[in-house]
RNA sequence: CGCGGGAUGGAGCAGUCUGGAAGCUCGUCGGGCUCAUAACCCGAAGGCCGCAGGUUCAAAUCCUGCUCCCGCAACCA
């Protein structure tokens, strides 16, 4: 939902400011981490508007590919259908937050295919694009192409089946031609990437070292822009989804329109950390082939971690926008992920965590802070607020604080520092609780003499509590109306936020102040974490077809696990496996490597060396002197380069935690096991 | 020696580029207050800033080595 209460935009405009965020890959439901990203942006947004600009907020969904192609299929469904129920999830979501973007953009939207093909028409002609071909080991049943390193026993990982060295016609890009001039561009423009730490990463890990022309184009599946000149290629992700940013806001090779001359270079692309490498070196280069100037900022924010745990479904502790806005609201989940992220390294997210700063920040340093304010109005004079000029030293300071807000905001706010300046309205609030300490209302209020410096008082907290709603709008929008509001006034203009005294003296506030936000008990909001996880772990073996049926439902601390059954096999089959009880004598970790063990294993007299990824969970210490089961007559193979002349049996849990399988009485080295 | 990121009081983070008394929020303990949502205010405890060296008058910050974590890559026989 739109935020309809934007004040009319002052005529004396800072100039525009066009922002987008990546567009979200629609390979499925975007968790709290994805959601950040258009929170953040949209933060910003607001604020940059808030400052006079005039803003142009664009977001969207990333729709093409192999992977959605597969998930469709697996789904049994269209591409196009699936593609338009995740976009539609993207967008539910994005409003859900109360983000104010101006446009939402689809890759699938016929006018940017249309766009696209002509781009990659244009840099075709001009010679920047360029036939070739991809090379590579070809399994043809499966259609693939695979490494030397994938390849199994040098076959197909997939069939089995023998692969042959094959080449694939494959459209290029020319990166090198531009790499010279985005290097010096880079070096001129220190703000380009921020933080500076992803600008070195870049430049040494992908710039300094040579750029490889990168392959803009597929004939392996189809979800894709058809090249109209060349039918059987589909145009291959980054030029797709990266011209979103112009071919949405009016760019067209043959003559762009109005409002893309307006809005175009963007002022900031706000991005995930880990996709900065496009947006820094191949986003820029098309563009230069372009012959379009360059965005003036790309930032790559950090992640949002789930503590402990790495977030997954199955597990059920993955966190989405829909949960914690059902268990929290939408402004106390827009103030977790904005106040809580820090600027370069990765943040941290628990329900615990979420609703300790529920309870701390927003219902006990503001809303109780709204909340007594106004009470006191209502209690000493009727809910009238008036200024009597009756003011004493202490005031002074806490004028000063409030006044100030507006720059320490302003300056966090220049150098993308969203949470210090949401911290620096926070501080602001912080100071009014500290002034009604100071002041003692009520112990004014027991002394008539003393009314109209109780009535200062109060005239001072309320004016400063509705220049920090104002200054919160950026971040709590929906907060900030419900402050002014109770306060019957509007929500000021930044312009005059640095000034003290502009709330009208007189002005008669709620006679029925509303909580804004009610006190949680975290025991109560871990009880229904609990049921959120349950109902996500449920829905996630529904999907799979993990365990759905056959687990008990009642017995939910039971937990199961059911493979697909693999095809039944003839007795000679399994005869064909050689099992025996080895004994290991010694065993090392690999050096090239962070899972592998190496044994030396006893197999009645010979001893067999064997590699095992079970390093996370054995210390080579404690493998040594184990009888533990060894298939024997598996073809060695090397791993991490280093021989492996068979298999040490293990059973795998949900978490992939392993454990060896020994005897349970004990046996010779070199026991059959049949 | 695959690439990269990290390690700061019980928890979450700033500070590191541009050396100069170790900071913020939460939690804990003690006190104050009662207008308010058991909220607010004040105070205290708690850190050899991962380890070991080096540079310097001075190092969380710069340099070297090491340990441990986390991504990616590889691989999980």
């Amino acid at each position: 939902m739109k935020m309809l209460c934007r004040k009319e935009v002052k005529l004396s405009s800072k100039g525009k400011f066009y922002i987008t965020t990546a567009i979200a890959y629609t390979s499925g439901k975007p968790h709290i981490g994805n959601t950040y990203e258009i929170i953040l942006a949209d933060a910003i947004a607001r604020y940059k508007k808030a400052e006079g600009y005039d803003v142009y907020f664009q977001t969207g969904t990333d729709e093409h590919g192999q992977k959605i192609q597969e998930k469709a299929e697996a789904t049994g469904i269209t591409p196009k259908e699936y593609v338009d129920r995740v976009a539609g999830e993207v967008k539910r979501i994005w409003d859900l937050t109360n983000t104010s973007y101006d446009n939402f953009v689809r890759t699938t939207d016929k006018d940017h295919e249309k766009c696209v093909q002509k781009i990659f028409k244009k840099l075709y002609d001009q010679g920047d694009i360029y036939k070739g071909s991809y090379e590579g080991l070809y399994c043809t049943p499966c259609e693939s192409f695979w490494t030397e390193s994938q390849l199994v026993d040098g076959k197909c990982p997939d069939c089995g089946r023998e692969v042959k060295p094959a080449k694939e016609e494959a459209y290029f890009f020319k990166m090198s031609k531009y790499a010279d001039r985005l290097i010096e561009h880079i070096q001129t423009h220190p703000d380009f990437i921020q933080p500076v730490s992803r600008k070195n990463e870049m430049m040494n890990n992908f710039l300094l070292p040579g750029l490889q022309d990168l392959c803009v184009s597929r004939t392996s599946f189809q979800w894709g822009i058809q090249v109209d000149f060349d039918p059987k290629h589909v145009v291959y992700v980054w030029l797709d989804a990266l011209t979103n940013y112009i071919t949405k806001i009016g760019y067209d090779p043959d003559g762009s329109d109005e409002v893309f001359a307006k809005n175009w270079p963007a002022d900031l692309h706000l991005i995930g950390k880990d996709i900065v490498r496009f947006h820094t070196i191949y986003w820029p280069i098309f563009l230069m082939a372009l012959d379009l100037p360059l965005p003036k900022q790309v930032f790559g924010h950090p992640w949002l971690l789930q503590g402990g745990d790495k977030m997954s479904k199955s597990k059920g502790n993955v966190i989405y926008a829909d949960d914690m806005v059902d268990l929290f609201g939408v402004d106390a989940t827009r103030y977790f992920v904005l106040h809580e992220m820090p600027f370069d390294n990765d943040g941290i997210i628990t329900w615990e965590l979420v609703a300790e700063r529920f309870n701390s920040d927003l219902a006990n340093i503001l809303g109780n802070l709204v909340n007594r304010t106004v009470s006191m109005s209502n209690k000493y004079f009727g809910g009238v607020v008036r200024s009597t000029g009756r003011t004493e030293e202490v005031d002074e300071d806490l004028k000063t604080v409030v006044t100030g807000t507006r720059d320490k905001v302003a300056e966090k706010m220049a150098g993308l520092r969203v949470a210090d300046a949401i911290t620096a309205v926070f501080d602001l609030f912080r100071r009014c609780n500290k002034y009604i300490d100071e002041t003692t209302p009520w112990v004014l209020a027991k002394d008539e003499a003393q009314e109209e410096r109780l009535a200062e008082v109060l005239y001072n907290l309320t004016e400063s509590i509705s220049i920090g709603a104002g200054l919160l709008h950026s971040f709590l929008p929906e907060t900030a109306e419900k402050i002014v509001k109770q306060l019957h006034t509007g929500l000021r203009n930044f312009e005059s936020m640095n000034q003290f005294g502009i709330y009208e003296s007189g002005t008669k506030v709620t006679d029925a102040p509303e909580i804004l936000f009610a006190r949680l008990d975290v025991k109560e909001v871990m009880a229904k974490v609990e049921a959120i996880q349950a109902a996500q772990k449920a829905e996630f073996e529904a999907e799979t077809g993990k365990s759905a049926e056959d687990t008990v439902k009642e017995d939910e601390t039971e937990v199961v696990i059911n493979l697909e059954p693999k095809e039944e096999i003839e007795y000679n089959d399994f005869m064909k496996m050689q099992f025996q009880v080895g004994e290991i004598l010694s065993c090392e970790a690999v050096e090239k490597s962070k899972k592998l063990l190496c044994s030396q294993v006893k197999i009645g007299s010979q001893v067999k060396q064997i590699v095992s990824g079970i390093r996370k969970y054995y210390s080579p210490e404690e493998m040594v002197g184990k009888k533990v089961m060894v298939l024997v007559n598996l073809k060695p193979a090397k791993l991490a380069g280093v021989l492996s002349e068979g298999m040490l049996l293990c059973a795998e849990d949900e978490n992939g935690a392993l454990s060896l399988m020994v005897p349970e009485k004990n046996m010779t080295c070199g026991a059959e096991i049949c």
